[in-house]
RNA sequence: GCCUCUGUAGCUCAGUUGGUAGAGCAGAGGACUGAAAAUCCUCGUGUCGUUGGUUCGAUUCCGACCGGAGGCA
């Protein structure tokens, strides 16, 4: 525990298929710098096509991390991501490094940011288990009844259908006898771990957004993406797995296994790549401190570089 | 050329026994603290093809015209 100011750290984000990773590398490149995936299935060995994850052509030299540290079978969290991305960071700054967070996990990236201890809280799959049935059982109202009765204030918060978070803040509060407002309170309280400069890309209409994305689909479809999915089916890789709840993943078993025909699946994929940049923009619009770099047509990488470098420089950075 | 069906929200369609209309999908907005590419919530006005007529009133009935589908010559 020491008073020193939180050191400053470099943060590139947007929805998906804006062109984190390409200025990511440019700007680690001037500055100095490594990058740090945040990314919540790029983490993940063998998902590469599918998550558009960078190759190590075009990484040019640039160190990246973060990225092909877990089995596709893996149970990953956010409480692992922070620990070991955190690493990373004291890592990259211990050699007087500048770390360049670059992805689109919105979660992932203000909990590292935050330093979030997660660790207080924990988990267990059988408390998980029993409340999942339980809430299959009794119904979410009945659920929501008995977390009101223990934690007012989350219940409150909560929708009746929002299995997840009704089931963990009961988790949390079995686990620890602390109820997950307290665990909030807590940790909202704690100073930021890290000053972050963040930038965040997108396109200035919807629409070149969208089919930018619907390229890019089309493009990993090209790519491989079935024989992607295929191997990691064919590996044993469960499908409830989360990595397999991917987008792009789940669409392709489907059609590998003939339910939904390849055409469905490539126009699903588009369509939920889609929705999920627009939940990434609903999760990014109320973070105020973003400066955002908005594309006319087309991305204007060296315009953005320019940008980026300044705003980075001027903050203190470098 | 004649006959039948059809033209309603971006798409597929429902509906109004005449009082200007509603579903699904698409789309939009929001939430989010150990599954987050996950999970959850909210949101439906559009010249009812055009134009005449009947009517207090027409998207609804009648006529013509325009577009689409099919049938007969």
């Amino acid at each position: 525990m020491s008073d020193a100011k939180p050191p400053k750290i470099a943060v590139i984000t947007g929805p998906t298929a804006t062109g984190k990773s390409t200025l990511g590398i440019l700007l680690a490149k001037e500055l100095d710098g490594e990058v740090v995936s945040a990314d919540s299935m790029q983490i993940y060995r063998s998902m590469d096509i599918g998550t558009a994850k960078v190759t190590p052509d075009e990484t040019q030299g640039v160190p990246h991390h973060m990225l092909d540290v877990a089995e596709p079978t893996e149970n990953w969290s956010v409480a692992r991501y922070v620990a070991e991305a955190d690493k990373c960071v004291c890592d990259i700054l211990r050699r007087g490094k500048l770390p360049v967070i670059v992805g689109g996990t919105g979660l992932y990236i203000d909990s590292l940011i935050a330093g979030l201890e997660f660790a207080a809280s924990g988990t267990d799959e059988t408390v998980r288990r029993e409340l999942s049935e339980k809430y299959d059982r009794l119904g979410g109202e009945a659920m929501l009844k008995l977390l009101a009765e223990i934690d007012p204030d989350r219940a409150d918060r909560l929708h009746p259908s929002d299995k997840k978070r009704i089931t963990r803040a009961l988790e949390v509060f079995y686990l620890t006898g602390k109820t997950i407002s307290q665990h909030d309170a807590e940790t909202r309280k704690t100073p930021p771990r890290y000053d972050a400069v963040k930038i965040a890309l997108s396109f200035e209409n919807r629409e070149q957004l969208y089919s930018r994305i619907d390229a890019r689909v089309d493009k990993m479809v090209e790519q491989g993406l079935f024989e992607e999915v295929r191997s990691l089916l064919g590996r044993g890789v469960p499908e409830k797995c989360t990595a397999m709840q991917a987008i792009g993943y789940k669409e392709t078993a489907q059609a590998l296994r003939g339910e939904i025909s390849e055409e469905t699946a490539i126009d699903t994929i588009k369509r939920e790549s889609r929705r999920y940049a627009k939940r990434q923009l609903t999760w990014l619009r109320r973070d105020k401190s973003i400066m955002w770099i908005l594309w006319k047509m087309q991305p204007d990488f060296e315009n953005a570089r320019q940008i980026s470098t300044n705003c980075i420089i001027s903050h203190g950075l470098e």
